[in-house]
DNA sequence: TCTGGGGTCCTAGGGCGA
DNA sequence: TCTGTCGCCCTAGGACCC
Protein backbone atom coordinates (compact mmCIF):
# COMPACT_ATOMS: atom_id res chain seq x y z
CA UNK A 1 0.00 0.00 0.00
CA UNK A 2 1.25 3.38 -0.89
CA UNK A 3 1.01 6.42 1.29
CA UNK A 4 0.97 9.93 -0.56
CA UNK A 5 1.72 12.52 2.23
CA UNK A 6 1.26 16.08 1.03
CA UNK A 7 1.87 19.50 2.76
CA UNK A 8 -1.37 21.56 2.57
CA UNK A 9 -0.54 24.75 1.04
CA UNK A 10 2.63 24.29 1.97
CA UNK A 11 4.79 27.56 1.34
CA UNK A 12 1.68 29.07 2.44
CA UNK A 13 1.77 27.13 5.94
CA UNK A 14 5.43 28.20 6.43
CA UNK A 15 4.73 31.64 6.49
CA UNK A 16 1.72 30.59 8.92
CA UNK A 17 3.56 28.14 11.21
CA UNK A 18 6.03 31.13 12.83
CA UNK A 19 3.38 33.94 12.27
CA UNK A 20 -0.15 33.04 13.96
CA UNK A 21 -1.56 36.20 12.95
CA UNK A 22 -1.57 35.00 9.98
CA UNK A 23 -4.22 32.06 10.94
CA UNK A 24 -7.45 32.28 9.17
CA UNK A 25 -5.92 35.02 6.89
CA UNK A 26 -5.74 35.19 3.17
CA UNK A 27 -1.71 34.27 2.38
CA UNK A 28 -0.30 33.93 -1.16
CA UNK A 29 3.61 33.55 -2.13
CA UNK A 30 5.79 35.07 -5.20
CA UNK A 31 8.06 33.75 -7.14
CA UNK A 32 11.44 35.32 -7.88
CA UNK A 33 11.69 38.77 -8.68
CA UNK A 34 8.19 38.58 -6.85
CA UNK A 35 6.52 37.67 -10.43
CA UNK A 36 3.95 35.02 -10.41
CA UNK A 37 1.42 33.58 -7.71
CA UNK A 38 3.32 29.96 -6.62
CA UNK A 39 1.43 28.98 -3.67
CA UNK A 40 -2.13 29.99 -2.48
CA UNK A 41 -3.42 29.56 0.83
CA UNK A 42 -7.05 28.10 0.99
CA UNK A 43 -8.97 31.97 1.80
CA UNK A 44 -6.59 33.26 -1.21
CA UNK A 45 -8.16 30.48 -3.35
CA UNK A 46 -11.42 31.46 -2.26
CA UNK A 47 -11.03 34.75 -2.66
CA UNK A 48 -10.57 33.96 -6.19
CA UNK A 49 -6.58 34.64 -6.91
CA UNK A 50 -5.43 31.78 -9.53
CA UNK A 51 -2.36 29.80 -9.65
CA UNK A 52 0.71 31.32 -11.81
CA UNK A 53 -1.34 34.98 -11.56
CA UNK A 54 1.09 37.26 -12.72
CA UNK A 55 1.47 39.92 -9.64
CA UNK A 56 1.18 43.11 -11.02
CA UNK A 57 -1.88 42.37 -12.38
CA UNK A 58 -3.66 40.94 -8.92
CA UNK A 59 -2.17 43.93 -6.90
CA UNK A 60 -5.56 45.78 -6.55
CA UNK A 61 -7.15 42.30 -4.77
CA UNK A 62 -4.24 41.53 -2.79
CA UNK A 63 -4.78 45.50 -1.44
CA UNK A 64 -8.57 45.41 -1.53
CA UNK A 65 -8.60 41.79 -0.35
CA UNK A 66 -5.98 42.68 2.38
CA UNK A 67 -3.85 39.31 1.39
CA UNK A 68 -0.98 39.01 2.70
CA UNK A 69 1.83 39.01 -0.04
CA UNK A 70 5.04 36.98 0.67
CA UNK A 71 8.11 36.90 -1.22
CA UNK A 72 9.46 33.27 -1.61
CA UNK A 73 11.87 32.38 1.02
CA UNK A 74 13.62 28.97 -0.29
CA UNK A 75 15.88 28.59 2.83
CA UNK A 76 12.60 28.72 5.12
CA UNK A 77 10.95 26.22 3.05
CA UNK A 78 13.76 23.41 2.36
CA UNK A 79 14.12 23.50 6.48
CA UNK A 80 10.65 23.11 7.46
CA UNK A 81 10.53 20.73 4.42
CA UNK A 82 13.69 18.01 6.03
CA UNK A 83 11.57 18.47 9.57
CA UNK A 84 8.32 17.34 7.95
CA UNK A 85 10.27 14.55 5.84
CA UNK A 86 12.16 13.25 9.21
CA UNK A 87 9.07 13.19 10.55
CA UNK A 88 7.80 11.41 8.11
CA UNK A 89 10.40 8.46 8.08
CA UNK A 90 9.70 7.58 11.72
CA UNK A 91 6.62 5.56 10.35
CA UNK A 92 8.36 3.24 7.81
CA UNK A 93 11.70 2.16 6.67
CA UNK A 94 10.17 2.62 2.72
CA UNK A 95 9.78 6.77 2.33
CA UNK A 96 10.50 8.47 -0.87
CA UNK A 97 10.63 12.02 -1.12
CA UNK A 98 8.70 13.48 -4.22
CA UNK A 99 9.55 16.85 -3.85
CA UNK A 100 9.68 19.85 -1.48
CA UNK A 101 6.06 19.28 0.28
CA UNK A 102 5.45 15.26 -0.96
CA UNK A 103 7.03 11.86 0.25
CA UNK A 104 4.93 8.53 -0.80
CA UNK A 105 5.52 6.38 2.25
CA UNK A 106 4.95 2.43 1.58
CA UNK A 107 3.50 0.22 3.69
CA UNK A 108 3.64 -3.42 3.05
CA UNK A 109 2.03 -6.05 5.25
CA UNK A 110 0.73 -2.82 7.52
CA UNK A 111 -2.94 -4.17 7.62
CA UNK A 112 -2.28 -6.81 9.67
CA UNK A 113 -1.69 -4.75 12.33
CA UNK A 114 -3.66 -1.68 12.33
CA UNK A 115 -6.21 0.07 10.58
CA UNK A 116 -4.70 2.84 7.79
CA UNK A 117 -6.94 5.79 8.38
CA UNK A 118 -6.03 5.76 12.22
CA UNK A 119 -2.61 5.71 11.50
CA UNK A 120 -3.32 8.37 8.92
CA UNK A 121 -4.56 10.81 11.24
CA UNK A 122 -1.90 10.21 13.86
CA UNK A 123 0.99 11.22 11.44
CA UNK A 124 -1.35 14.16 10.77
CA UNK A 125 -1.44 15.01 14.09
CA UNK A 126 2.44 14.41 14.75
CA UNK A 127 3.73 16.49 11.64
CA UNK A 128 1.08 19.34 12.84
CA UNK A 129 2.21 19.25 16.40
CA UNK A 130 6.05 18.75 15.29
CA UNK A 131 6.83 21.54 12.96
CA UNK A 132 2.91 23.51 12.19
CA UNK A 133 2.32 21.97 9.05
CA UNK A 134 -1.24 20.31 8.03
CA UNK A 135 -0.55 17.09 5.87
CA UNK A 136 -3.19 15.37 3.97
CA UNK A 137 -2.90 11.56 3.06
CA UNK A 138 -3.92 9.49 0.67
CA UNK A 139 -3.63 5.59 0.44
CA UNK A 140 -3.92 3.39 -2.13
CA UNK A 141 -2.33 0.36 -3.97
CA UNK A 142 -0.84 2.25 -6.59
CA UNK A 143 0.94 5.86 -6.77
CA UNK A 144 -1.38 7.27 -9.02
CA UNK A 145 -4.15 5.91 -7.13
CA UNK A 146 -2.42 7.02 -3.39
CA UNK A 147 -1.92 10.85 -5.72
CA UNK A 148 -6.36 10.55 -6.26
CA UNK A 149 -6.78 9.91 -2.73
CA UNK A 150 -4.90 12.27 -1.90
CA UNK A 151 -6.96 15.46 -3.32
CA UNK A 152 -9.99 13.45 -2.02
CA UNK A 153 -8.58 13.86 1.47
CA UNK A 154 -7.85 17.27 0.57
CA UNK A 155 -11.26 18.22 -0.90
CA UNK A 156 -13.26 16.77 1.63
CA UNK A 157 -12.48 17.91 5.25
CA UNK A 158 -14.65 15.49 7.09
CA UNK A 159 -12.86 13.00 6.15
CA UNK A 160 -10.32 14.12 8.53
CA UNK A 161 -7.45 14.84 6.24
CA UNK A 162 -6.79 11.17 5.49
CA UNK A 163 -8.75 8.71 2.69
CA UNK A 164 -7.82 5.15 1.66
CA UNK A 165 -8.79 3.82 -1.73
CA UNK A 166 -8.66 0.14 -0.73
CA UNK A 167 -11.89 -1.50 -2.67
CA UNK A 168 -13.05 -1.66 -6.17
CA UNK A 169 -15.97 0.17 -5.60
CA UNK A 170 -14.09 3.44 -4.02
CA UNK A 171 -11.59 3.04 -6.74
CA UNK A 172 -14.34 3.72 -9.40
CA UNK A 173 -16.12 6.69 -7.24
CA UNK A 174 -12.84 8.20 -6.94
CA UNK A 175 -11.90 8.10 -11.04
CA UNK A 176 -15.29 9.18 -11.85
CA UNK A 177 -15.12 12.30 -9.10
CA UNK A 178 -11.43 13.01 -10.80
CA UNK A 179 -11.66 15.66 -13.96
CA UNK A 180 -9.24 14.28 -15.97
CA UNK A 181 -7.09 17.37 -16.75
CA UNK A 182 -6.43 16.98 -12.92
CA UNK A 183 -5.11 13.42 -13.24
CA UNK A 184 -1.59 13.81 -12.20
CA UNK A 185 0.47 13.42 -14.82
CA UNK A 186 -1.49 13.85 -17.56
CA UNK A 187 -0.81 17.91 -18.41
CA UNK A 188 -2.60 20.66 -20.67
CA UNK A 189 -1.96 19.57 -23.79
CA UNK A 190 -3.11 15.95 -23.27
CA UNK A 191 -5.77 16.97 -21.56
CA UNK A 192 -6.82 19.38 -24.10
CA UNK A 193 -6.89 16.36 -26.71
CA UNK A 194 -8.84 14.05 -24.37
CA UNK A 195 -11.20 16.56 -23.55
CA UNK A 196 -11.76 16.51 -27.48
CA UNK A 197 -12.58 12.97 -27.85
CA UNK A 198 -15.15 13.50 -25.16
CA UNK A 199 -12.84 11.45 -22.15
CA UNK A 200 -13.97 13.66 -18.97
CA UNK A 201 -13.12 11.61 -16.01
CA UNK A 202 -10.20 9.71 -14.64
CA UNK A 203 -12.74 6.66 -15.22
CA UNK A 204 -13.55 7.33 -18.77
CA UNK A 205 -9.63 8.27 -19.18
CA UNK A 206 -9.14 3.81 -18.41
CA UNK A 207 -11.43 2.94 -20.41
CA UNK A 208 -9.62 3.62 -23.47
CA UNK A 209 -7.89 1.16 -25.31
CA UNK A 210 -4.36 0.52 -24.73
CA UNK A 211 -3.21 1.16 -28.26
CA UNK A 212 -4.40 4.26 -28.55
CA UNK A 213 -3.07 5.91 -25.13
CA UNK A 214 0.18 4.45 -26.34
CA UNK A 215 -0.05 5.57 -29.45
CA UNK A 216 -0.69 9.13 -28.42
CA UNK A 217 0.53 9.34 -24.80
CA UNK A 218 3.54 7.26 -25.37
CA UNK A 219 4.47 4.69 -22.70
CA UNK A 220 4.13 7.28 -19.71
CA UNK A 221 0.89 7.77 -20.21
CA UNK A 222 0.30 3.67 -20.58
CA UNK A 223 1.96 3.69 -17.33
CA UNK A 224 -0.53 6.12 -15.58
CA UNK A 225 -3.33 4.13 -17.11
CA UNK A 226 -2.55 1.02 -16.09
CA UNK A 227 -1.99 2.48 -12.23
CA UNK A 228 -4.75 3.95 -12.72
CA UNK A 229 -6.51 0.70 -12.86
CA UNK A 230 -5.28 -0.32 -9.92
CA UNK A 231 -2.53 -2.54 -11.81
CA UNK A 232 1.14 -1.19 -10.00
CA UNK A 233 3.54 -0.04 -12.61
CA UNK A 234 4.77 3.14 -11.10
CA UNK A 235 7.43 1.79 -9.06
CA UNK A 236 8.87 3.46 -6.24
CA UNK A 237 11.80 5.23 -7.71
CA UNK A 238 15.85 4.60 -6.18
CA UNK A 239 17.36 7.70 -6.11
CA UNK A 240 18.84 8.94 -8.77
CA UNK A 241 22.23 10.88 -9.21
CA UNK A 242 21.75 14.11 -11.04
CA UNK A 243 21.73 14.85 -14.38
CA UNK A 244 21.73 18.49 -14.55
CA UNK A 245 22.28 21.29 -12.45
CA UNK A 246 20.98 24.94 -13.52
CA UNK A 247 20.50 28.56 -12.67
CA UNK A 248 18.34 30.45 -14.73
CA UNK A 249 16.91 34.22 -14.03
CA UNK A 250 14.40 35.97 -15.48
CA UNK A 251 15.74 40.46 -15.37
CA UNK A 252 13.69 42.80 -13.35
CA UNK A 253 13.76 44.65 -16.68
CA UNK A 254 14.95 44.30 -20.15
CA UNK A 255 18.80 43.96 -21.57
CA UNK A 256 20.87 44.71 -24.67
CA UNK A 257 24.05 45.15 -23.13
CA UNK A 258 26.67 42.53 -23.45
CA UNK A 259 28.80 43.25 -20.74
CA UNK A 260 25.62 43.46 -18.26
CA UNK A 261 24.79 39.57 -19.70
CA UNK A 262 28.44 38.63 -19.41
CA UNK A 263 28.58 39.68 -16.10
CA UNK A 264 25.04 37.99 -15.26
CA UNK A 265 26.46 34.46 -16.74
CA UNK A 266 29.67 34.45 -14.81
CA UNK A 267 27.46 35.01 -11.49
CA UNK A 268 25.11 31.80 -12.65
CA UNK A 269 28.32 30.08 -13.64
CA UNK A 270 29.52 30.63 -10.32
CA UNK A 271 26.40 29.10 -8.66
CA UNK A 272 26.66 25.70 -10.45
CA UNK A 273 29.86 25.34 -10.13
CA UNK A 274 29.57 26.05 -6.18
CA UNK A 275 26.23 23.45 -6.38
CA UNK A 276 28.65 20.86 -8.19
CA UNK A 277 31.46 21.14 -5.66
CA UNK A 278 28.70 21.15 -2.80
CA UNK A 279 27.53 17.56 -4.48
CA UNK A 280 31.06 16.57 -5.21
CA UNK A 281 30.60 16.03 -8.89
CA UNK A 282 31.81 17.42 -12.25
CA UNK A 283 30.02 18.58 -15.42
CA UNK A 284 31.19 17.47 -18.75
CA UNK A 285 28.98 20.21 -20.55
CA UNK A 286 27.98 23.45 -20.28
CA UNK A 287 24.24 24.81 -22.09
CA UNK A 288 24.24 28.97 -21.80
CA UNK A 289 20.49 30.32 -23.33
CA UNK A 290 19.12 33.77 -23.95
CA UNK A 291 15.52 34.66 -24.25
CA UNK A 292 13.67 37.64 -25.04
CA UNK A 293 10.12 38.68 -23.19
CA UNK A 294 7.91 36.08 -24.35
CA UNK A 295 4.93 38.50 -23.56
CA UNK A 296 5.91 41.21 -25.51
CA UNK A 297 4.83 40.55 -29.52
CA UNK A 298 5.74 43.98 -30.24
CA UNK A 299 9.72 42.84 -29.98
CA UNK A 300 11.99 40.64 -32.32
CA UNK A 301 12.22 37.58 -30.54
CA UNK A 302 15.46 35.26 -30.11
CA UNK A 303 15.73 32.60 -27.84
CA UNK A 304 19.00 30.73 -29.16
CA UNK A 305 20.61 27.89 -26.86
CA UNK A 306 24.13 26.75 -27.23
CA UNK A 307 25.83 23.62 -25.59
CA UNK A 308 29.61 23.45 -25.57
CA UNK A 309 31.27 20.68 -24.60
CA UNK A 310 34.46 20.74 -21.82
CA UNK A 311 37.35 19.04 -22.54
CA UNK A 312 37.42 17.52 -19.36
CA UNK A 313 35.12 17.15 -16.58
CA UNK A 314 35.52 20.04 -13.90
CA UNK A 315 33.37 22.18 -11.27
CA UNK A 316 35.87 25.00 -11.52
CA UNK A 317 33.85 28.62 -11.77
CA UNK A 318 37.10 29.73 -13.71
CA UNK A 319 36.51 26.87 -16.37
CA UNK A 320 33.13 26.90 -16.36
CA UNK A 321 32.88 30.53 -16.55
CA UNK A 322 35.50 30.56 -19.54
CA UNK A 323 33.17 28.18 -21.37
CA UNK A 324 29.89 30.01 -20.42
CA UNK A 325 31.48 33.40 -22.12
CA UNK A 326 32.88 31.56 -24.91
CA UNK A 327 29.04 29.90 -25.50
CA UNK A 328 27.14 33.57 -24.76
CA UNK A 329 29.93 35.19 -27.29
CA UNK A 330 28.27 32.83 -29.81
CA UNK A 331 25.04 33.55 -29.22
CA UNK A 332 24.32 37.34 -28.33
CA UNK A 333 23.06 39.42 -31.52
CA UNK A 334 22.91 43.02 -30.98
CA UNK A 335 19.29 44.49 -31.48
CA UNK A 336 16.76 42.48 -29.44
CA UNK A 337 15.85 43.13 -25.80
CA UNK A 338 16.80 40.16 -23.35
CA UNK A 339 14.87 38.91 -20.41
CA UNK A 340 16.32 36.16 -19.22
CA UNK A 341 19.53 34.28 -19.32
CA UNK A 342 20.60 30.96 -18.12
CA UNK A 343 23.55 28.41 -17.41
CA UNK A 344 22.90 24.88 -17.16
CA UNK A 345 25.39 22.09 -16.77
CA UNK A 346 24.72 18.05 -17.97
CA UNK A 347 26.80 15.01 -18.54
CA UNK A 348 27.20 15.14 -14.43
CA UNK A 349 29.92 13.03 -13.38
CA UNK A 350 31.18 12.19 -9.32
CA UNK A 351 34.26 14.41 -8.59
CA UNK A 352 36.23 11.02 -8.24
CA UNK A 353 37.53 9.20 -9.88
CA UNK A 354 37.42 11.67 -13.19
CA UNK A 355 38.65 10.42 -16.66
CA UNK A 356 41.58 12.94 -17.53
CA UNK A 357 42.16 13.26 -21.19
CA UNK A 358 45.28 12.46 -22.54
CA UNK A 359 46.44 16.02 -23.90
CA UNK A 360 44.62 18.11 -21.67
CA UNK A 361 44.45 18.54 -18.25
CA UNK A 362 42.54 20.73 -15.61
CA UNK A 363 44.65 23.34 -13.19
CA UNK A 364 45.35 21.59 -10.44
CA UNK A 365 45.47 25.12 -9.02
CA UNK A 366 42.26 25.52 -9.78
CA UNK A 367 40.97 22.57 -7.12
CA UNK A 368 42.79 23.67 -3.77
CA UNK A 369 41.66 27.39 -5.02
CA UNK A 370 38.05 26.67 -5.41
CA UNK A 371 37.96 24.56 -2.15
CA UNK A 372 39.75 27.65 0.24
CA UNK A 373 36.92 29.85 -1.52
CA UNK A 374 34.25 27.61 -0.44
CA UNK A 375 35.47 27.13 3.20
CA UNK A 376 35.42 30.66 3.18
CA UNK A 377 32.30 31.77 1.97
CA UNK A 378 30.61 28.75 4.01
CA UNK A 379 32.19 30.18 6.72
CA UNK A 380 31.38 33.56 6.76
CA UNK A 381 27.47 32.74 5.44
CA UNK A 382 27.24 34.67 2.70
CA UNK A 383 29.36 35.33 -0.29
CA UNK A 384 32.19 37.39 0.66
CA UNK A 385 34.89 36.28 -2.31
CA UNK A 386 33.20 36.63 -5.61
CA UNK A 387 35.02 35.96 -9.31
CA UNK A 388 36.20 38.67 -11.39
CA UNK A 389 33.43 37.97 -13.82
CA UNK A 390 30.76 38.88 -11.21
CA UNK A 391 30.52 42.64 -10.72
CA UNK A 392 31.54 43.29 -7.30
CA UNK A 393 29.40 46.55 -6.74
CA UNK A 394 26.52 44.54 -8.16
CA UNK A 395 23.78 46.89 -9.58
CA UNK A 396 20.86 44.15 -10.09
CA UNK A 397 19.25 42.32 -7.34
CA UNK A 398 16.62 40.29 -7.30
CA UNK A 399 13.51 41.89 -6.62
CA UNK A 400 11.99 40.22 -2.88
CA UNK A 401 10.01 43.07 -1.48
CA UNK A 402 7.57 41.25 0.93
CA UNK A 403 10.56 38.10 2.75
CA UNK A 404 9.77 36.75 5.81
CA UNK A 405 12.53 36.42 8.33
CA UNK A 406 14.97 32.88 8.12
CA UNK A 407 13.26 31.85 11.27
CA UNK A 408 15.14 28.20 11.32
CA UNK A 409 17.89 29.11 9.62
CA UNK A 410 19.69 32.72 10.62
CA UNK A 411 20.44 33.52 14.04
CA UNK A 412 19.33 36.94 13.80
CA UNK A 413 15.79 36.05 12.83
CA UNK A 414 15.26 33.31 15.63
CA UNK A 415 12.26 34.39 17.51
CA UNK A 416 12.86 35.31 20.79
CA UNK A 417 9.93 34.69 23.76
CA UNK A 418 9.87 36.96 26.82
CA UNK A 419 8.70 35.11 29.66
CA UNK A 420 7.60 37.65 32.06
C1' DT B 1 6.63 48.74 -16.39
C1' DC B 2 5.83 44.54 -14.02
C1' DT B 3 4.36 37.46 -16.31
C1' DG B 4 9.50 32.01 -11.93
C1' DG B 5 12.90 28.31 -11.39
C1' DG B 6 14.55 23.70 -11.42
C1' DG B 7 14.02 19.42 -12.68
C1' DT B 8 12.84 14.43 -15.32
C1' DC B 9 11.53 11.47 -19.03
C1' DC B 10 10.34 10.25 -23.77
C1' DT B 11 10.51 10.45 -28.83
C1' DA B 12 12.00 11.66 -33.38
C1' DG B 13 15.54 12.25 -36.31
C1' DG B 14 20.30 12.71 -37.85
C1' DG B 15 25.18 11.14 -37.81
C1' DC B 16 28.05 7.40 -37.95
C1' DG B 17 30.32 2.93 -37.74
C1' DA B 18 29.86 -2.10 -38.42
C1' DT C 1 35.29 -0.14 -53.41
C1' DC C 2 30.59 1.09 -53.20
C1' DT C 3 26.00 0.87 -51.26
C1' DG C 4 22.20 -0.37 -48.21
C1' DT C 5 20.72 -1.52 -43.63
C1' DC C 6 20.75 -1.68 -38.82
C1' DG C 7 21.63 -0.20 -34.28
C1' DC C 8 23.76 2.98 -31.18
C1' DC C 9 24.42 7.53 -29.56
C1' DC C 10 23.41 12.22 -29.30
C1' DT C 11 20.50 16.29 -29.43
C1' DA C 12 16.37 19.07 -29.75
C1' DG C 13 12.00 19.62 -28.46
C1' DG C 14 7.86 18.47 -26.14
C1' DA C 15 5.38 16.96 -22.19
C1' DC C 16 5.08 16.56 -17.53
C1' DC C 17 5.99 17.55 -12.39
C1' DC C 18 6.31 20.71 -8.04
Amino acid sequence: MYCLVDCNNFYASCERAFNPALRGQPIVVLSNNDGCVIARSNEAKALGVPMGAPAFQFQPLFLEKNINVFSSNYALYGDMSSRVMSLLAEYTPEIEIYSIDEAFLKFDGFEKYFDYTTYGREIHRRVLRGTGIPVSLGYAPTKALAKLANRIAKKFAQLGNVHVIDTEEKRIKALKWMPVEDVWGIGRAHAARLIGIKVRTAFDFTQLPEEWVRANMSVVGLRLQRDLKGLPTIGAEEIQDKKNIACTRAFEGMTSDYDYLKERIATYAATVAAKLRHDKLHAGMVTVFLQTNRFRQDLPAYNPVLNFPIEFPTNSTLEITRIAHQALSRIFKEGYQYKKAGVIVTKISPETPHQLNFFLNEDPRHRALMSAIDKFNVNNGREMIKFGGMALDRKWKMKQERLSPMYTTRWGDVITINCK
